[in-house]
RNA sequence: ACUAGCA
C-alpha cells in the first residue's frame, strides 16, 4: 500500500528482537523490495534465506521471477527458474505466467509464446491470466489475428475470456481500426453478462481518438454515461 | 496474512 519503508523498519526490528518473521512476512518484504525497484536487495535477503532460513518457498521464487520480469531482466528471471528447479521447487502456472507476461511486456512475443507452449507441455493449464497476458502482448504489437486465435483456443478448452481478456482484445481491435470485430466482441460480452466497465469504454475512446474518429469517441462517452458508467 | 493479466 505504498508504505514499504515502515514495513521494512518493522521487519528489521523483528529480526533484531528475536521475534522472527515467518515465511509469509519474508515473502512480503521480498515483494516490497522488488516493487520498489530493488531486486538486488530482494536477492540479498533471498540468499540469506537460503543460508539460514526460513527456506524459500514457491511463492518466494515466483515473487523474484516477477521482480526480474518487471525490471526487464528476463535472463535473470530464467536463471531463477532454473535455480528453483535445482532446489526442488517446481515452477507452477504462476511462474510460467509471469514469464509470459514479462516477455510480452518487452515485446518478445516469440519467447512469450514458447513459454506458453512449454507450460502446456508440462501439463500446466493456462488460465485467463496466462491467456490474457499473451493476447494483450500480441494486441499491443498489432498481431490481432493471433490474439483472436488465442481467444478461440481458450474457449475450446473451456477457459472463458473474462473482462480483462476482452478489454485487451478490444484494445487491439480498435487500435487496428477493426471496429466491426470490436462490436462483435462487445455483443458476445453482453450475451455472457460481461457488461463494459470504465476500462472497456476508455479503451474504445482511446482507439477511436488515436485514429482520428473523435465524433465516434464522443458517442462512446455519451453511451457510457447513459449506461451508468461515469467517465473518469 | 505473501506471488501473475486489461485503458
Amino acid at each position: 500500500r505504498g508504505k514499504f519503508v515502515p514495513a521494512l523498519k518493522i521487519f528489521e526490528w523483528m529480526t533484531k528482537c528475536g521475534s522472527l518473521p515467518n515465511i509469509t512476512t519474508y515473502n512480503e518484504i521480498i515483494d516490497g523490495f522488488c516493487k520498489e525497484g530493488f531486486t538486488d536487495k530482494a536477492m540479498v535477503l533471498f540468499n540469506k534465506m537460503l543460508k539460514v532460513g526460513p527456506a524459500p518457498t514457491l511463492i518466494t521464487y515466483n515473487t523474484l521471477v516477477n521482480g526480474y520480469c518487471k525490471q526487464g531482466s528476463m535472463e535473470n528471471a530464467r536463471r531463477l527458474m532454473d535455480l528453483m528447479k535445482g532446489n526442488g521447487c517446481e515452477p507452477d502456472a504462476w511462474t510460467f505466467t509471469e514469464l509470459i507476461s514479462g516477455y510480452c511486456k518487452w515485446g518478445k512475443l516469440g519467447l512469450a509464446t514458447s513459454v506458453f507452449n512449454e507450460m502446456m507441455d508440462r501439463g500446466l493449464t493456462p488460465n485467463q491470466v496466462a491467456y490474457t497476458s499473451l493476447i494483450d502482448g500480441h494486441c499491443k504489437e498489432g498481431k490481432v489475428d493471433f490474439a483472436l486465435s488465442l481467444i478461440e483456443m481458450m474457449e475450446e478448452k473451456g477457459c472463458y475470456p473474462d473482462m480483462q481478456t476482452c478489454n485487451a482484445m478490444l484494445n487491439g481491435l480498435s487500435k487496428e481500426k477493426r471496429y466491426a470485430e470490436a462490436e462483435e466482441l462487445l455483443g458476445k460480452m453482453e450475451e455472457k453478462g460481461l457488461l463494459p466497465n470504465v476500462v472497456t469504454y476508455s479503451t474504445l475512446v482511446d482507439g477511436l481518438c488515436k485514429n482520428g474518429e473523435t465524433q465516434f469517441a464522443f458517442k462512446i462517452v455519451d453511451e457510457m454515461i447513459k449506461k451508468g458508467c461515469p467517465a473518469n
